[in-house]
DNA sequence: CGATAAATTGAGTTTTGTCAATAAAGGTGG
DNA sequence: CCACCTTTATTGACAAAACTCAATTTATCG
């Protein structure tokens, strides 16, 4: 990891990203996949076969600091984008100027589909700590072939905003934080099936409770008041960012059905 | 129209359906586009160009009765659809048997994405009424190249879901009444386009109020109550499935912000 | 025309949101 | 390393919105 960031840091800036109006951006680096910490298959590379099925190597990483966006709305959408170390989260903003949140992406995860049909941004994505990210541009998708993997990236997108809509619809709060918490679990369990200190049980988030309320449909009293109600029934233990599971099942059996 | 319907009825049946478990099943035919209702630019045709720009004619052509299925959860998923003339709902079950319906689709809209990367469905898909819709078989898709129409249509997908989510967490039942009856009367207006007898303003829909409650995450009586005050407020007039509406713009304002 | 499904309306309860105050953690600069 | 300040999180009291249960009315379909 600290190797990495070395090369990025040595490398820089080559491309000089092309973005809306004035805040800070950073800049762009063009760097092999032999520095990503994606293990096997990741999907960004599936994307960048032409109709020849030679590989074209248009992939850009980008070091971001926590608070940092990746784009946001009005921004010009060139591109998709995969999580290559870190955690973004997606949003779009009522009018309040409230944060819907759409979605938290991590390491694998691929964001940024629903930009492809138009030609600026509606939701925006910011990091929730330092990230990396590898930026797959647009131009000449039309002349790729569509790979099953892209398939599955999409329709896996559209599964979980199905699975978010019925527990948006139908769950009270303490199925709401269910679901979030298994979720949660699995996807740091997925990202971190190689590394020894692990554990479903055992997860470390990287978002604020406001983040949790924005994404669930909830007011972040409420969220902080079920934690509390799930930690007085010994099912487990919440420290800040930290939580501990004792009882995974019974969360499960809160949660209700999860399709993804 | 009936025109159409008469070739479907000469046809048939050509092509026996692969489904699932025994519940009975319409069957399917091919037949040309040139029958299709649905004028310019069908973005299911984007999906049959080969990788030497030729066209495939697979699509085939089904008609569904009020009520029909055009595939339930755990089916094999094979395809995508297109819907040429009539409206359906997709929906989703929670584990007490309800639904979660998760969109409605109606003359041109494509559905059945979120099953790409998957052999089975796990939504399903049901006939609103009297509907012709267009099977979009799924093998060989790999070979195809990518259209820029086809990306269109995810991405539409995904920022309809999007603004449900945005819908379901952040508004009142007065904002998710609103915003729904502005988004059907889009939809009507813009299949209708060229129809003399279309207006914004007076739409008839192919839901009940259950359906309604089921995709906005309110209870039936809620619905109707909703419905009531607005009607009583001057905004609207109610009669069963038909919407007058008198006053979009105040609909509009209720709804707050609407990103498709 | 009768039976069934769909929709409406009322009364009372529950859940969650809002407002307000406090506590705890994390970051910054001396 | 500590004190201070800002951000984040917790907790309580009360209000409001929507749900549930129940009864009734109105369509729709055979």
């Amino acid at each position: 990891m600290n190797m990495q960031l070395r090369e990025v840091l040595v490398d820089k800036p080559i491309i000089p990203i092309t973005s809306g109006v004035g805040y800070a951006q950073p800049t762009l680096e063009v760097l092999s996949c032999s520095s990503c910490d994606i293990r096997g298959g990741c999907l960004a590379e599936q994307l960048t076969v032409d109709q020849n099925h030679s590989y074209q190597v248009i992939k850009n990483r980008k070091v971001l600091s926590k608070g940092e966006h990746v784009f946001r709305g009005g921004d010009d959408a060139k591109a998709i984008y995969v999580v290559s170390k870190g955690s973004v989260k997606s949003y779009m903003l009522t009018e309040n100027g409230e944060q819907q949140v759409l979605d938290f992406y991590m390491q694998g995860d691929v964001f940024g589909l629903d930009a492809m049909g138009s030609n600026s941004h509606i939701s925006s994505t910011i990091a929730l700590e330092n990230t990396t990210i590898c930026r797959i541009p647009l131009d000449g998708m039309q002349n790729r072939v569509l790979g099953q993997g892209f398939l599955n990236i999409i329709s896996n997108n559209l599964l979980r905003n199905h699975n978010q809509m019925l527990i948006l619809a139908r769950k009270d709060a303490e199925g709401r934080l269910a679901s979030f918490l298994i979720d949660m679990s699995k996807r740091i369990e997925k990202y971190n099936y190689l590394s020894e200190d692990y554990s479903i049980e055992e997860i470390k988030v990287t978002m604020t409770r406001q983040d949790m309320a924005n994404y669930l449909g909830l007011a972040i009293e409420t969220v902080s008041r079920v934690l509390r109600r799930f930690q007085d029934s010994g099912i487990l233990d919440v420290s800040r960012r930290k939580f501990k599971i004792y009882d995974y099942n019974y969360l499960v059996t809160i949660a209700g059905a999860q399709v993804v």
